[in-house]
DNA sequence: GTCGTTGCAAAGCGTTTGCAGCCTA
DNA sequence: TAGGCTGCAAACGCTTTGCAACGAC
């Protein structure tokens, strides 16, 4: 493995310099820009087609392999979080949110953040288990497709 | 759709006569025996994979397109549940069961039922959401690798 | 004997990888 | 200019589907 100079200000993972570069990117390129950029502009997780449609506006061309080689390597420097709900694509978030859970809607098929936790899951376990993390998904309706069956909120 | 004649005994799905079959399955068959005789030998839920290891010892042969196919009809008749977990393939197990949730092991990958649940979701949920269902998953050691991180359960 | 069921192989689908050419630094 | 990055296409792993042969009834 290459030895790779990293500057100063960039050897913390999670930190953004001028909408700019992480530990294992060395380049910045307006596919980067505007994959970061989605995620910016978005609450909830974004799944890998979600973050390619929203992504090709401002970078046309783009291709879902580098949408997947970006994802992972933001994920590896710590910039993004891996979300994965029962029976769904996986999905990535910005990192440095506090513990937090999922509500997926199942008309728009959007995933929305609740901060909410009924920390009282150590009970739950069996005995003699060791319990290490949890996972909540709550599903139904958002408050939009509640209101009208059809229209998502925001795509 | 071709008209088919039940018997009466089975016209409920979710029954078993003779070890039998279900609505939509009209023959008996070592490979479906052998795929029933899986979930009734194993208390939580297993993958196609695993259904086709345990099944294949008793139906040698056995292909894996069967038991796709023997899955989905099982659910299909209310014989089998769907139980999808964060980036895992689907499971079945038998329906019927109470509201329950799933341990998942990380040492062993074993799937355990949760019978406790801290039915107070509804809270959770953001304001003007409609809540219809929750999924809750916990991770950490069975008892089993956690006295030994080797040794699965019964695998 | 009929036709529901099976196993094989091919097709789908989402994700990953190899590679030649492009473009950032 | 060097070599990191990209898009394309092929490969991959899991799941589904088409089809001829098999076997339950």
């Amino acid at each position: 493995m290459p030895h790779r100079t990293i500057p100063a200000d960039h050897a913390t993972p999670g930190f953004k310099i001028k909408g700019c570069y992480t530990e294992s990117m060395q380049r910045e390129t307006r596919q980067r820009q505007a994959i970061r950029k989605a995620f910016d502009r978005h609450q909830g997780p974004l799944s890998p087609q979600q973050v390619l449609q929203a992504a090709q506006l401002q970078a046309p061309g783009l291709g879902i392999a580098t949408v997947y080689r970006t994802l992972k390597m933001l994920q590896n420097d710590g910039w993004l979080c891996l979300v994965e709900l029962p029976g769904q694509p996986a999905r990535y978030e910005r990192s440095g949110k506090r513990h937090h859970h999922h509500f997926h809607c199942r008309a728009c098929g959007e995933v929305f953040e609740i901060e909410a936790c009924p920390c009282t899951m150590a009970s739950m376990a069996p005995r003699d288990f060791q319990l290490e993390r949890h996972e909540i998904v709550l599903y139904g309706l958002c408050k939009w497709c509640r209101q009208s069956q059809n229209s998502p909120p925001n795509a």
